[in-house]
DNA sequence: AACCTGTCCAACCGCATAGTT
DNA sequence: GAACTATGCGGTTGGACAGGT
């Protein structure tokens, strides 16, 4: 049986986002937490597929996500978790919360393939002896990758058992920790795509502010003018903050945005054994684990 | 100024897989 | 267990932009 398309191609938009249905996206969401993409369509009218709403979501619109130049820190993590994991962009993605998955890929083939190439051609013309040594790397690999997914099997443990203690916050939303605490991490890309927006178009405000009344609820809402040109103010979020109110002193649905809610794992309800285990774990072990197992490997590329 | 080339990155496509009926 | 559906993932594309000639 063939596998129909994930929407009806048929009246389905298609290309760059524009700020307006970002914002009644992002305040779909706000209301009903990710998930059920299927229903985002029909429910706000959107004429996008669920697939590219939740694509939209992860890649761009989700807060905590960190946009921008990468540091020497985040591409030797690339760089050692591509080496142990390939291109499993999703997992390595796991270990930068800040960062989607296909920012790293993107990154990766545009810069830190080549910088891994050159190195490596360097490396074989320059010193051929270090052939046995890699060669030993390499048998250590699987070894290697097989810790690497104990570690990732033990992290998912731990946000599984952990979830239910945050379920309360995001009902809707799947179980994923990394979620819940981007959540909290940050509004900064939504706040900024709507303030710019704002700024190019007050009047068109309404759209997003009357279907988000319930959680927007700042005054400066739609007042601002000095419209901006480009399609850079529809993909590059310069400001929401004027409209979302993800402060802690807000209504109990908007402050689950907001860091001050990011889970305090150890104001929790008490932990098992095996949870505080996880956790203490995790938290110690964490990326450092990572970047310390074999970092010396591509450590010397910086 | 016009053209060419390379880079960047948002978004799309198709497949895999998990979940549901 | 088969059929169907929803979601996640990785590969790829295409448009915008920058820099060089």
């Amino acid at each position: 049986m063939g596998r129909p398309p994930c929407c009806d191609k048929i009246g389905v938009k298609k290309g760059p986002w524009t700020p307006e249905e970002d914002i009644i996206l992002v305040s779909y969401i706000q209301e009903h937490g990710p998930g059920n993409w299927r229903a985002v369509p029909t429910s706000t009218g959107l004429l996008r597929c669920s697939k590219s709403c939740r694509l939209r979501w992860t890649n761009y619109l989700r807060p905590g996500i960190k946009r921008g130049n990468f540091t020497e820190h985040e591409e030797k993590m690339i760089i050692h978790l591509q080496d142990l994991l390939g291109n499993r962009w999703a997992a390595i993605a796991s270990y930068l919360p800040e960062r989607t998955d296909n920012d790293i890929k993107n990154y990766w083939n545009t810069h830190l393939k080549k910088k891994v190439r050159k190195h490596q051609e360097g490396d074989d013309a320059n010193n051929q002896d270090r052939h046995s040594v890699s060669e030993s790397i390499s048998k250590g690999q699987w070894e290697r990758r097989l810790q690497t997914d104990i570690h990732m099997a033990k992290q998912a443990l731990c946000e599984a058992l952990s979830l239910d203690k945050f379920n309360n916050n995001f009902p809707d939303s799947k179980p994923s920790p990394i979620q819940t605490s981007t959540y909290a991490s940050s509004t900064e890309n939504i706040a900024r795509l709507l303030e710019n927006w704002m700024k190019k178009s007050p009047e068109s405000s309404q759209i997003g502010s009357e279907s988000t009344q319930n959680s927007f609820n700042n005054p400066s809402v739609g007042t601002s003018s000095s419209p901006s040109e480009g399609t850079q103010s529809a993909t590059t979020p310069e400001g929401f903050n004027s409209l979302f109110s993800f402060n802690s002193d807000e209504s109990e649905e908007t402050a689950n945005f907001t860091p001050e809610n990011k889970p305090d794992l150890n104001n929790q309800i008490p932990l098992t054994l095996l949870e505080k285990w996880l956790f203490d774990d995790v938290a110690t072990q964490g990326e450092e684990e990572i970047v310390d197992m074999s970092l010396g490997e591509t450590s010397d590329l910086f």
